[in-house]
DNA sequence: ATCTTATTTGCAAATGATTTGCATTTTCAT
DNA sequence: ATGAAAATGCAAATCATTTGCAAATAAGAT
C-alpha cells in the first residue's frame, strides 16, 4: 500500500468541485485537517503544514481556515484560551467535555441535542443551526492526582 | 429614596468580607457589573466606568476582571468573537441562544443540564463542575427580514 | 492621626493571535 | 500559450489582553 493515509474523498476533489482554487498549500491544508481529526489550533496546523512544504506562510494557513470555515468543511471551537481550535465538521454530533486541569478533551456524543434544539426553537421562535454543549470539570487522573 | 439602583449587597461589603483590598475603581467595576448584568465586555465595561470615573486605566478593568473571575463572581464566556464576555456568576443556571445575524442573546433555562452532567460524568469519570450549551441559529426578527 | 508596607493603579510598552497591504506567483478558462 | 483573477509570502498593522514600573493608596500597627 504505497502513499499514506486513505481520506475517502481527495481534498483536491472536494476543492476542485466546490469551485475553489486548487493549489498546493490548500490541498496539503485541508489534507492535514482531514487526516489528523485533532482539535488543531492555527499554529499547529502551521508546523505540520511546513513539514510537508516548508514555505507556506501563516497567512495562508489563516486565510484557508477561513475559507473552509466558510465552505462548512471545518467548525471553529472556542474554547478556553484566546486562540481557536478547527476540528473538520462531524457528521456525527459530538460535544465536548473537557480537563481544567491537564486539559485533556473528551468527545462524547449527545443525542439529546437535536430534541432539545427543536425545543428551544419553538419557545424562542428561532430557527436553530448548532448546538454546542461544553463540559468542565476534572478528569479520573486529575483526581487521583488530588487525593495524594 | 436617594442613592441609585438597589443592589442586595454593596460591592464594597463583598470584596470587604473576602479580604480583598477596597479601592474606589474596583468597588465601581463590581458595582457595574452588578447593576447592568449584562453580557458586557471588558471594553464596554471600560466605558461605563470611565462616566464615573475618568481617570480610571483600562488595565486596571482587565486585572480586577481577573480578580473577580477567580473570587468566582463573574463568569467568563467565549462566544464567536474574539474578545470575551462577563456575566455575574448566575445562580440560576442559564444557557445561551443566540443569532448569527443580529448578534442578539437569549438565556433560557436548561433544566436537563443537571441530569446530563451526571450521566456525562459518570460515563467517562469526570467531575463536571460546569455545563455550558450554547445554540447558533436566526432569531425571528431576522428570519423574517429574509423572506422579504 | 501617623507611619509602614504590601497592593493597586495608570501609563506605556510588550505580547500573542489574527488580519491586511502589496508585490509576486500561480491557477484556470480561454 | 496567454491573461485576468485569485492565492501566496512577507512584513507591517491591528485588536484584545498582559506586563513592567514608578507613583498613589489601603489597611494594619503604632
Amino acid at each position: 500500500m504505497a502513499g499514506g493515509v486513505k481520506l475517502k474523498k481527495s481534498s483536491r476533489k472536494i476543492l476542485d468541485s466546490s469551485k475553489q482554487r486548487v493549489t498546493a498549500q490548500r490541498t496539503l491544508l485541508l489534507d492535514i485537517l482531514r487526516r489528523d481529526d485533532e482539535h488543531m489550533d492555527a499554529d499547529e496546523l502551521y508546523r505540520r503544514a511546513k513539514q510537508k512544504y516548508p514555505r507556506i506562510s501563516l497567512s495562508t494557513v489563516y486565510r484557508n481556515l477561513q475559507l473552509f470555515k466558510k465552505m462548512g468543511l471545518i467548525e471553529e471551537r472556542h474554547f478556553a484560551e484566546e486562540h481557536h481550535h478547527y476540528e473538520v465538521k462531524p457528521t456525527d454530533e459530538h460535544q465536548h467535555l473537557f480537563c481544567l486541569d491537564c486539559g485533556k478533551v473528551v468527545e462524547f456524543a449527545c443525542p439529546l441535542s437535536n430534541e432539545f434544539r427543536r425545543d428551544i426553537g419553538m419557545r424562542y421562535g428561532f430557527e436553530v443551526s448548532g448546538v454546542e454543549v461544553r463540559m468542565t470539570g476534572l478528569c479520573s487522573e486529575c483526581l487521583e492526582e488530588k487525593d495524594k
